[in-house]
DNA sequence: TAATAAATTTAGACTAATCTAAAAATTTAT
DNA sequence: ATAAATTTTTAGATTAGTCTAAATTTATTA
C-alpha cells in the first residue's frame, strides 16, 4: 500500500503529463506540490523502484500503467466524494476541492463503488469534471473554451478548468453556474474581453482570462 | 494540528481510563494500540508536552480537558461515519469499523457537523453506542449486561461491547440485532449459558461471554 | 562553441514514529 | 523485607519524508 504522499506525487505527475503531454519534470512537479526539486528527485527514485514510474535521470516522469491505474482511481475517489460533499452535505463547489484530497485517500475500493452507487452514478462533478469509472474509463465530452467561441454563437457552460476558491467564488458572484446558457455578444480587441448574455436575460462581461477557464457545449 | 498516530493515542487512553476508571498505564496502552510499551512510553512525553494528558513517570496518564475534548470528537467522527455507512451505503455493522477507523481523522468540523445533520442527528451508531453531539456531550441510555437479568426478565437489545467482526457475525446468525426483544428462560449454572427467548417466537441458547457482550433495556 | 543560466541530482542533516535491548523503577510473593 | 517478576523508561538504531547547500547535467545565448 502506498502513502499519501506517494499517491499525490502519482496525481501530480499525472496532472502535469496530462496539461503538458509530456513527461512531468522535477521542477514541474515540485511546483505543483509545493516543495523542493531535491524532495521530487528523491521521490521520483522511488516511485520508479516500485514500478509506478518511467524515470530517467535529468528527463522527467511518466506514469507506469500501474503507476496511472491508481492515479485513475485517486481521481476517482476525489470527484466523487465532491460530488457527495456538494449534492448531500450541501457543501458550494469552492468548498469541497480541501476535503477532496483528504478524502480521496481513504483506502477501500468497496467504499468508493458503493458511494458511487449511492450517488447514482454520477458522470461529472461539481466544476464538470469528468468522474472515471471502475474501471478507470472516463466519460468523454466534447467542449471548447470560451475564448474560441465567434460573436453570436451560444452554448451552455459545462466546466471549469481552475478550481480555485477565488474563481470559484467569483463565478458564483457573476451568476456563472455549470448549465447556464451563455451567448457571446461582443468581443473587446483592446483586452480580449467578452460581452456575454446569460440565460437570454442578463449581460456581463468577462476578462480573457475567465474565458480561458470556462468550457462550453455548443 | 495532531497526526493521526497522535490522534490514535488519544483515543486509546480515552477508552482505557473508561473502561478501567483510573489512569491509563503504559501497557495497557501498548496492549490496546499492537505497539511497544517503549513506543508509548515515548508517545506519552509528547502528548503531554503538548498539554494533552497528565503523566507522571510510572504512574500511567489521564487526558487533560482539551485532550478529552479531541478524544470525544474523534469518538463523534467515527460513530457519524458508522452510521452513515450503515444507512446510506448499506454496509452491516461487522463491516464499518475499519474504514471508520479512517474516516474519523479527516479534519473538518464543519464536515462532521454536516453529516450529523444529514443523517438526522442520529444518537446512536450501529452498535448502540452514543454518539456526543457537537459539545461532546454523550446521551446516556439505562441499560444493563444481560449476564444480570433474572430468569423470567427481558428486555430490548440495544448494544454491544465488542465489536469485532466475529462477534458482530455471530450475532446476526443467531438472529440477535439491535431491537430484538430477548426474555431469559433459563440459566445453566454449569457454565454460565443462558437460554432466550428471542422476540417471543424463537429459543436460543448463547454462553456466558457472549452475555457479558450485550446491553438491554428493560 | 564557450560561458552562463537553469534544472536536476547528490550529500548530509533533521523530525516523527517506530523498533530492540538494556537499565531502572515498581509490584508481587516468598 | 528482600528476592523475583513485572512494568516502565532510556538508549541507540531505522525508515519515510523533508530540507539546505553543493555538485552535476542540460539548456540557452552571446
Amino acid at each position: 500500500m502506498l502513502s499519501s504522499t506517494e499517491e499525490n506525487y502519482l496525481k501530480a505527475i499525472y496532472k502535469i503529463s496530462e496539461r503538458d503531454n509530456k513527461a512531468a519534470s522535477t521542477n514541474a512537479i515540485s511546483k505543483e506540490m509545493k516543495t523542493t526539486a531535491a524532495s521530487v528527485s528523491d521521490m521520483l527514485q522511488r516511485l520508479s523502484s516500485k514500478g509506478l514510474t518511467h524515470y530517467e535521470k535529468y528527463k522527467g516522469v511518466t506514469l507506469t500503467e500501474k503507476g496511472n491505474k491508481i492515479a485513475t482511481a485517486l481521481i476517482r475517489k476525489h470527484r466523487l466524494w465532491e460530488v457527495f460533499l456538494v449534492e448531500k452535505l450541501d457543501f458550494t463547489w469552492d468548498e469541497v476541492h480541501e476535503l477532496a484530497e483528504q478524502l480521496e485517500h481513504i483506502q477501500s475500493i468497496e467504499l468508493v463503488n458503493r458511494l458511487d452507487k449511492f450517488l447514482g452514478n454520477p458522470k461529472f462533478d461539481p466544476h464538470g469534471d469528468p468522474i472515471p469509472n471502475a474501471d478507470g474509463i472516463f466519460t468523454h465530452r466534447r467542449q471548447v473554451e470560451l475564448s474560441e467561441l465567434e460573436i453570436g454563437e451560444s452554448g451552455a457552460l459545462v466546466g471549469v478548468q481552475e478550481d480555485s476558491s477565488t474563481f470559484l467564488q467569483y463565478l458564483d458572484k457573476m451568476g456563472l453556474k455549470l448549465g447556464v446558457e451563455l451567448k457571446v455578444l461582443e468581443k473587446f480587441e483592446f483586452d480580449s474581453s467578452v460581452k456575454l448574455l446569460v440565460n437570454h436575460t442578463e449581460q456581463i462581461t468577462i476578462s480573457n482570462k475567465v474565458c480561458k477557464n470556462l468550457f462550453l457545449k455548443k
